[in-house]
DNA sequence: TTGAAAGCGCTAACAC
DNA sequence: GTGTTAGCGCTTTCAA
């Protein structure tokens, strides 16, 4: 194995004798050739496997076809998910995508940034990260604009200051799909756990959460209001856990990510506290884990394949030029599942 | 945005009035270079934060410093997180990856493949998917071996005729840890449900499962064996459904993955069995899933950080042409977790 | 040390 | 239609 000399366009032109003009035509299809010598050139590609080499014809036409994408961590179901329907769309179009775990790491980002540079990807896809926190780092923004200057850069977060695109979930639209649900059901008495408070997303939740309540007159309450660092089960356990302490508990809990709605129902599972009976529980994401949980949990659901449409549609529009709105959002559906009940809480 | 003039050596050089060759020796370090010059090129490079095109230097190497990844599916976290591991290692040496998700759809595998050969990637790893299927479809394993011929491949299942290197889980000593786990705790009365007859590690872990029992002198029975198409919960789901129309229940259940796991626990759940107590339940890849399950899923596990750098390591000394085995293994431990329990059974 | 120039494999402008 | 050739941006002999 191993080592079977690789052709190219030189090879194939010799042994057809004809130039390698002629066989990068009918690579291409870029123009005329004459049906006897594609009838042979094809021959050859055929007979020898020829596969062009994608580097030589990059660097030639200045473009890679490459994206590359940058995500806190793949193994959390809403990231991959996203890269899948954004690896879906993207072949459609031809181009192949560089994964990169930041895992929350702030060098790894810049260092990612710059592999991404040198490989001349056409786009860079940030999906969640730093980008999205909420005090905007100015020396980290300039570093990301500086790339943004000669490569388009798509984000899933908000822009301040970040000269990118943004295609972005409406966290407004989707907190009130919750509270509705929750009002719906009779329940008054809410918290909200979970997400850091550096966010931008998770701190729109909350803030409408707050409005949602003070437009039905329902006091809010700081101690319904738990954040933690970590979007993990571990972070929504904790929380839990912190909000089981109180005398008057709420009939109905939010939490940021299905993630943190896992580690709560732990906590409240240890604590012998029934869902949906007790209390309710909601999240965000709809991701497989709501699912999977016993009750299955009501989530927050975005359609995922439009998200990845959208995401490349701008990125493909970007690299072309077209002027397109600087913000897209998406909105979001209700998922109701097992993890909600009528309020029955006295 | 997009578009300030992007720099090549060529303009480094000219600024700094050397030879392009002079600045190419200071990226690379490949030769001496004065001190003088080499401090008005680095001021350069800084200044215009250059970073050399990673295709002209592929081209020029006729080495990409890619990696191609196949995977059947990212969004399960059995091949996330195995993936991350790779990232990890595979950085540490200057590789980037492009991920293709295949969703066990034979096309796709092979247009990946041929995209791989294009994009020039330096090896590809295969995690899962058609290599691994008992009946070997020779002419895939033809058009493996056609790549194999030019690139290395280093995947995570059976050889048999595949030109390429394995590094993949002893079947049989995993399956060997579940067994003495549930022999340990008194069963004897053991299902293995999920997983199809398609894929070799599967029917591995079932020959065993039979060893072991004749082994113990335990009849084997047909009905405690029930296969199934789909290594998702809803696999795990029907499974179990089937397994409990059965007169006489199993006092434990292996699951061939976590996700068959958490099917099955669905169903049981819906039936008013409780787990431990009623019945044990265990499984395969202690992904994320089986820490969030209540109760806490008992899982062989594997070092996933090891996995990785034995598949780095592997596709590493392939490349360079070094001599190695064909085959290496991985062996399991057993996180034991809340899932089984003392047979119960009378 | 340093520079000139060939070469990596492909595309596209140009001339025939 | 078809071939010649000049890039694309970098590395690496080969001389000097």
């Amino acid at each position: 194995m191993n080592q079977n000399k690789i052709m190219t366009i030189y090879d194939i032109a010799q042994e057809a004798n004809v130039s390698v003009a002629t066989v990068s035509r009918v690579m291409t299809g870029s123009a005329k050739v004459s049906e006897e010598k594609r009838e042979k050139v094809e021959t050859l590609i055929r007979k020898y496997d020829f596969k062009p080499n994608a580097l030589a014809k990059g660097l030639s036409e200045t473009k890679s076809k490459i994206l590359g994408i940058m995500v806190a961590d793949i193994r959390n179901p809403f990231y991959a998910t996203l890269f899948m329907e954004c690896e879906k769309e993207a072949g459609k179009y031809g181009y192949s995508l560089i994964l990169y775990n930041t895992l929350s790491n702030p060098d790894l980002e810049v260092t990612y940034l710059e592999k991404m540079i040198s490989m001349r990807v056409e786009a860079v896809i940030k999906i969640g990260g730093r980008i999205d926190d909420v005090v905007t780092d100015m020396e980290y923004v300039e570093q990301v604009n500086k790339v943004a200057n000669s490569i388009p850069i798509v984000i899933t977060g908000k822009l301040d200051g970040a000269d990118c695109y943004s295609v972005r979930i409406d966290a407004f639209q989707a907190t009130d799909l919750v509270m509705e649900h929750l009002f719906s059901l009779g329940h008054t008495d809410i918290a909200m756990i979970g997400g850091s408070t550096d966010t931008q997303s998770t701190v729109e939740r909350y803030m409408r959460y707050k409005q949602q309540l003070r437009r039905r007159g329902i006091q809010i309450r700081d101690e319904y209001m738990i954040h933690h660092d970590y979007y993990d089960d571990r972070g929504g356990y904790e929380c839990m856990k912190n909000l089981l302490l109180l005398e008057d508990r709420p009939s109905a809990v939010i939490a940021v990510n299905d993630f943190t709605a896992v580690g709560a129902m732990r906590a409240m599972a240890e604590a012998g506290i029934r869902v949906p009976n007790d209390m309710s529980v909601i999240s965000y994401d709809d991701t497989i884990m709501a699912n999977i949980m016993i009750p299955k949990l009501t989530s927050v659901s975005y359609n995922y394949e439009n998200f990845g449409q959208m995401i490349i549609e701008t990125v493909l529009k970007a690299i072309n030029g077209e002027e397109q709105p600087r913000l897209k959002t998406i909105i979001s559906e209700l998922s109701a599942r097992d993890s909600c009940g009528p309020c029955t809480k006295k």
